[in-house]
DNA sequence: AAGAATTATGAAAACGTTTGCAATACTATT
DNA sequence: AATAGTATTGCAAACGTTTTCATAATTCTT
């Protein structure tokens, strides 16, 4: 059945196959309009019979897109970033667009590296996650003139278009939840901030709500860990092991705040009777731990889709206008916070 | 200081700027040993001064390789997928490749567009999950004489080279396990298992090893539930709420088994004193939840690592021969199991 | 110091498409 | 029936590289 060419069957084969010429067969599919309804069912019949599958690099030669996208992440294996990933893949996808996807590992000179790589396969545009990049970046974004945007992250000022969420919002509407419940004693587990300016801003603007009403936090209150339970676990142990312990957690992200839960839990202490704990995030599966935990809701799915349909849009449309759209942010009180004592 | 070329620099442009022919600017890429130091000195100048990047697309019509590699998942927002995902994107990244990602939400036809789509852009190789797969995949792969990869799933007969652990094996050892502990009323939640083979090999290879052992699981034992915790615990619910509940669960995944856990603790009981619960796959995080999930480890890092490094080794190589790797599976004996009242 | 061998460079063809232009074959108008 | 117009098709150049072959510039032999 499968007529195992020997060669490679390319537009040409088929031209021959069809008893017409190349031209014809790429305005068979290019231009349809411009063909007879007989020739094109011809060349469809010799499409079909030899297995053609066209050949988009070849078409890029000639000022064509390439019909991909490229997205930068700091990685993959991330509950919130498989998110985005997935609804801003889904969304390109839409709009006929493939992705090619790059993780650098939270450093910003591997993120030049992939920047470049996807453009030496002259991607149609650059999808990054967040808004603090290497100089390096910038520069060869600009000088490519390579289509780019923002994700995660939404800033007024920002330079590249975005599609995001106000971390330092999110940072801030998480202190003030705890300082309403009557919480003065705060402990804080961030992962650190260096290249990861979502992180940043939600410790700093945190902390700032937190000074704002007279309340400080002191080095021994605050505690690092990567993105991972099992460390955020460890950290908070270490937390709840002082003598006098915070009467509430304020994480840094919600796959924190699951750690720092069971760290408590494993300490026998009862949430949020004991201690309240609340995340940043909404992770999926946050909404199902038992209890549920109280978290600032990022709408990431939200902001992968629209990304997606706003970047394509923008890329295929010819009159190229920036945008900057943020995402609204969400308290989420679940079961891990109570008033203070 | 960006000289801002009005057109693209392209290779003649490096030439031009450097005097040299653009035969040489190529060789300075390729061959670097067959052109005079000099030369590459003045050559490498140009190419910084105007920002040159190579354009893989065009080095691919001369038969080069495109430096791609296609990896279809059926979704990439799952724990598990991201993990293998991320090792495999690391593995041939290292390898020089860039991965062209698409996912097909579990719909087989739609694996076979997205098969097709990456084929369009030519990747050097395309790498699937699971083995079982729609004929017209198949019959394209073949035609094509694309390289192709089964990845997560370990089978003997195996048409395409794989790399994956034996998902019956799983099965069986998460049966065996609740069986030496004295179970004998187990209930089960597992995910839908059309189009998904990885999900069909354990749940007939579990009910298989307890029937052997004389365990015969009534209809009203069994659950099905999407990937997703939320609704694992709502089945682990009105499992839980049947008149005499089953004494352990086994679990398709890790995240249902999760969702599982949830739902004990939602109806009170205690596990593992009042129900036993295991999955398969010890996700990350499975280690850390309070207590920890029994489960059956799949080694998800390592087989996304193994199967991007004998991918691309396969790929670059002129003498292609075929692979299988199983990858072992283990016990992982935590707090979720004890033994049968 | 002349010829041979080696090294470095350039010219031009090739890769698989698209597209502007020219040519041909129709159809409609008078 | 001749003309003008339109619909369809083909020819050939172009896209940005790599590579073969040929040529020019060195270096080595003797």
């Amino acid at each position: 059945m499968a007529p195992k060419q020997k060669g490679n069957v390319d537009i040409v084969a088929v031209a021959k196959a069809a008893k017409v010429s190349p031209s014809t067969v790429s305005r068979t599919f290019n231009h349809p309009d411009l063909v007879s309804p007989a020739t094109r069912k011809k060349i469809n019949r010799a499409v079909q019979k030899l297995g053609y599958v066209r050949n988009r690099a070849a078409q890029m030669m000639h000022g064509k897109r390439s019909g991909t996208i490229g997205l930068v992440v700091p990685t993959i294996n991330h509950a919130i970033f498989a998110e985005v990933i997935q609804a801003f893949s889904d969304a390109i996808d839409q709009a006929g667009f493939t992705l090619l996807l790059a993780s650098h590992g939270y450093d910003l000179d591997r993120e030049y590296e992939m920047v470049r790589k996807l453009m030496e396969h002259r991607v149609d545009g650059v999808a990054l996650i967040g808004l603090e990049h290497s100089a390096a970046t910038s520069r060869l974004i600009a000088q490519q003139e390579t289509p780019a945007m923002a994700i995660w992250n939404y800033a007024e000022e920002s330079e590249l278009p975005c599609v995001g969420a106000d971390n330092r919002l999110a940072g801030r509407m998480a202190a003030e939840h705890l300082l309403e419940l009557g919480h003065r004693d705060i402990g804080l587990i961030f992962p650190d901030t260096r290249g990861n300016d979502r992180a940043q801003y939600r410790l700093t603007s945190a902390l700032e709500a937190l000074r704002k009403k007279g309340v400080f936090v002191p080095e021994h209150r605050m505690s690092e860990a990567p993105y991972s339970v099992a460390q955020a676990k460890q950290a908070a142990i270490r937390l709840f092991s002082e003598d006098a312990r915070p009467t509430a957690l304020l994480c840094g992200n919600d796959v924190i705040a699951q750690g720092a839960l069971y760290g408590a839990q494993k300490c026998g202490l009862r949430v949020p009777e004991d201690v309240s704990i609340i995340g940043i995030g909404d992770f999926k599966g946050s909404a199902d731990i038992e209890p549920g935990l109280t978290t600032i809701r990022i709408p990431a799915e939200t902001i992968g889709s629209l990304a997606g349909q706003r970047f394509t849009g923008y890329i295929t449309s010819d009159m190229r206008e920036q945008f900057r759209l943020c995402c609204g942010l969400e308290r989420v009180v679940r079961g891990t916070t109570s008033p203070a004592a």
